[in-house]
RNA sequence: GGCCCGUUGGUCAAGUGGUUAAGACACCGCCCUUUCACGGCGGUAACAUGGGUUCGAAUCCCGUACGGGUCACCA
């Protein structure tokens, strides 16, 4: 049992006068988005004030460990920019950050609970599994055992848990900063476990003596912590301690009914990365799933929302993860890169479907740039530059440029004579292309249609007909006019 | 089942007693145009429901319905 000083030591490294929020999840998996919104929007509260961000390892669940999931976890913080102040890797002036590494605190502060009053020993064997539709609230037997019965059972050896006393009588009010005031009677709570049988502490007992210890002054979490909340509430006035703000977010849905999860087929930051997201549209969005700015803007850089989060923002009900804004927002983000900066996240994409040498995969970035939501859509758009792939003349059909597959042979015939002796460049290319629709009074399409479909086989494409025959060179080009002068019995 | 929370267009949402109830995505139409896309313009579409309170309610109160959470020696 420790004493007065070596309480008083912990108290005196507490850091005060500043906002401390803190990540504290179990590495028991992967990040999925609602995991990042949480940590997404404690972060902000924490920059937003100018205090510290904080991420701490709740891994009191033995059985629940996950190798690797921790590494996710400093990897998807890093890559999203949301750098910790303290933490395991870092350190800082409250560690150690891991819970198992602060293991020989708990008890005592679990006895201190004993002590005043407010928590016993309870010596029952494990609960069996839930009693069919049972849903009673009975007393525990240990919770009258005497002082001194249980300080004698504890000696002997035998096996133990800590329950939380809560009283019979009255309510409890908590505070959060989305919901307002909850009250809660006294006599709804349960005398929930704080020390665990294995020695370790519950979530629920290592989460408020944890967040005391260091410093943290906004709890951020999700709404199924909503209804424990009172009993939070009665530790930290069990202990003295000051109650920090509570912000219990609502969680991120996968359709009205479940939320995000990996079972379904949820994809998870990394799934997103993969499937050609950017971390920065991801990011971006996953703010705006619960919170609005209250104005119309809508995009917004990580230091931009540093400035501008609130959590007066914050919404109470839950919101449904919406794939197709996140589409859109990502094409916003890639239309805002640099065009070498898109090319070259673009090139391997494009790799993928081209793998002529003779193309340079720049040529074909700079006409997909404007057309690309998410990078993974490139490859199926490029699939003709290889290679001509089958196609039947209906293509050449086309009722805006008045095309059919007779106009079509006419002008494909001149175009080709144009095209073998211009110049290669977009600007000759065109010209070349329009002096013959000038010079036999047809739109400019009624050449340019046939010319596209000739060239790539395919009836939608990405850039038209000038910039198609100029990235596949002019030999390419008149082989591939050639063969659809055949197909159209020329 | 008890307790707690929520409910504005298909989705994200603004709104805090008086508004023609914003805006965005998606969808539809038009324009631009060498297809598609980008861009521009316009359109369809909402206060879950019933009672109150009030001169006046999406906003306040009560009930109902629906949805979510919780009732673990998991977090």
């Amino acid at each position: 049992m420790k004493d007065e000083k070596w309480f008083a030591e912990l108290e005196a490294r507490i850091p005060r006068g500043e906002v401390r929020t803190r990540f504290a999840p179990s590495p028991t998996g992967y990040m999925h988005v609602g995991n990042l919104r949480t940590a997404l929007y404690t972060y902000l509260i924490a920059r937003k004030a100018g205090g510290k961000f904080i991420l701490r390892i709740e891994d009191t669940d033995q059985g629940r460990l996950v190798e690797g999931a921790v590494d996710i976890i400093y990897k998807t913080l890093a890559e999203c920019g949301l750098r910790h102040d303290e933490g395991p890797d870092v350190g800082g002036p409250v560690g150690p950050y891991v819970q198992t590494e602060r293991r020989g605190l708990y008890m005592e502060f679990a006895e201190r609970l004993i002590e005043r009053g407010h928590a016993y020993r309870c010596f029952c064997e494990k609960a069996e599994e839930v009693t069919e539709g049972g849903f009673e609230k009975a007393d525990d037997p240990c919770r009258d055992l005497s002082r001194g019965e249980s300080e004698a059972r504890a000696a002997a050896g035998e096996p133990f848990v800590v329950r939380q006393l809560i009283p019979h009588e009255g309510s409890t009010t908590f505070h959060d900063e989305i919901f307002g005031d909850i009250t809660a009677p006294n006599a709804d709570l349960d005398d929930q476990v704080l020390m665990k049988r294995d020695g370790l502490p519950t979530y629920n007992f290592a989460n408020v003596v944890d967040d005391h210890l260091m410093g943290i002054t906004h709890v951020v979490r999700g709404t199924e912590y909503l209804s424990s909340a009172p009993k939070y509430n009665l530790l930290y006035e069990g202990f003295g301690w000051e109650i920090p703000k509570y912000v219990h977010c609502s969680p991120v849905m996968r359709d009205a009914h479940n939320k995000m999860s990996k079972r379904h087929g949820d994809p998870s930051y990394e799934d997103l990365i993969a499937k050609g997201y950017l971390t920065e549209a991801v990011v971006n969005y996953v703010a705006l799933l619960g919170w609005s700015p209250g104005g119309e803007k809508e995009i917004f850089s990580l230091r931009e929302l540093e400035e501008a989060f609130d959590i007066s923002g914050l919404s109470k009900s839950p919101a449904i993860f919406d794939i197709e804004k996140l589409r859109w927002l990502n094409g916003e983000y890639i239309r805002a890169l640099s065009a070498e900066e898109f090319a070259r996240r673009a090139g391997p994409f494009i790799r993928q479907a081209v793998k002529n040498p003779a193309i340079n995969p720049a040529d074909i970035a700079a006409l997909l740039q404007q057309r690309t939501e998410v990078l993974t859509d490139i490859p199926e758009k490029l699939d003709f530059f290889d290679e001509l792939p089958e196609y039947g003349t209906e293509l050449f059909v086309n009722k805006k440029s008045k095309s059919t597959p007779e106009s079509s042979r006419h002008f494909l015939g001149l175009a080709r004579a144009a095209l073998e002796k211009c110049n290669w460049n977009d600007e000759a290319i065109l010209e070349a292309m329009k002096g013959i629709a000038e010079a036999e009074g047809a739109k400019n399409a009624a050449v340019m249609w046939p010319v596209r479909i000739a060239v790539s086989g395919r009836a939608v494409t990405p850039g038209g007909a000038v910039e198609l025959c100029r990235i596949l060179g002019r030999e390419e080009t008149l082989a591939r006019i050639d063969a659809a002068l055949v197909k159209l019995g020329a």
